[in-house]
DNA sequence: AAATTTCTCAACCGCACTTCT
DNA sequence: GAGAAGTGCGGTTGAGAAATT
């Protein structure tokens, strides 16, 4: 069929962003919202790819985001929600409020599947291991060049591979997000400076978050932020709703019927 | 102190699904 | 219904930081 690609990439900027692509992409996304992110980053002033932008704003610049230490709730979570639901990050993500995808699915790969292996545990299946013949080896990363060149990665499936079953999406839980920082004053740590959404963009929602820079105008992340939803009884409601399932431990029933709940 | 290795995580890619025309 | 466009997901990469030699 021969679809063409999402965008044009010639001319466009790849890797890290600046600072300033951040503050154009936020203030184009508070005064026109969310989507249409193929014709965004031309009416924004970017020269980014739409995906890149979606990116970008999902996995760093959102206002519900938190970050900072995933805590062990959130862990032993992580862990229960992947041993009923696998790889599924969005859906695991959608369950851990202020989580991404991404933050999820690199925390597991660096941390958690790493811990289970050495507890004896395949990080796969969840199951135990046979002490003296753990067939589960972790694939030894490659070794990396320093190389400036990305390499030609045009991965097609062979025949070998089996083709990827999708199952539905997941349904995401969004809503319109106010932020509150836990610091008494507006000066960050270490020389960080706090802005107000209301100050750095024109914010008809009167959102109270605040964005975080240093002294160089970098974007630092919002992890010392509370962040709240207005819906943020239904997050709680959810959460502990996970949590106390995940306390009793007649559970595997339980779980497995909630996660049959997820798929539908 | 310098070189090398390992780790982390932001960003990219390809593909599949959904929506639009 | 078909094809194009838009969107979202999971796998993977690689630059920079941290740790080790």
């Amino acid at each position: 069929m021969g679809r063409a690609p999402c965008c044009s990439k010639v001319g466009l900027h790849r890797g890290p962003w600046t600072p300033r692509e951040d503050m154009l992409l936020v203030k184009y996304i508070q005064a026109h919202g969310e989507g249409h992110w193929r014709s965004l980053p031309k009416k924004a002033g970017l020269l980014r790819c739409g995906k890149s932008c979606r990116l970008r704003w999902m996995n760093y610049l959102r206002p519900d985001i938190k970050r900072g230490n995933i805590t062990p709730d959130e862990e032993d979570l992580i862990i229960r929600l992947h041993s009923l639901l696998g790889n599924r990050w969005s859906l695991i993500a959608g369950r851990l409020p202020g989580r991404t995808d991404n933050e999820i699915k690199n925390y597991w790969n660096t941390h958690l599947s790493k811990r289970l292996l050495s507890q004896g545990t395949d990080p796969n299946t969840h199951k135990k291991l046979p002490p003296d013949n753990p067939v589960v080896v972790l694939v030894p990363k490659k070794k990396r060049k320093k190389s400036n060149k990305r390499p030609n990665k045009s991965k097609k499936p062979t025949d070998h591979e089996k083709p990827k079953i999708h199952l539905p999406k997941p349904i995401r839980f969004t809503s319109s997000v106010q932020c509150t920082t836990k610091s008494s004053s507006q000066g960050g740590e270490n020389g960080q400076v706090l802005v107000p959404w209301s100050e750095y963009i024109n914010d008809d929602e009167n959102r109270t978050g605040f964005l975080c820079y240093n002294d160089d105008h970098d974007l630092i992340n919002n992890s010392d932020f509370e962040c709240q939803s207005h819906h943020h009884h239904d997050h709680d409601h959810i959460y502990e709703e996970y949590l106390q399932l995940l306390k009793t431990n007649e559970d595997q029933v339980q779980l497995d019927s909630f996660a049959e709940s997820l798929l539908i």
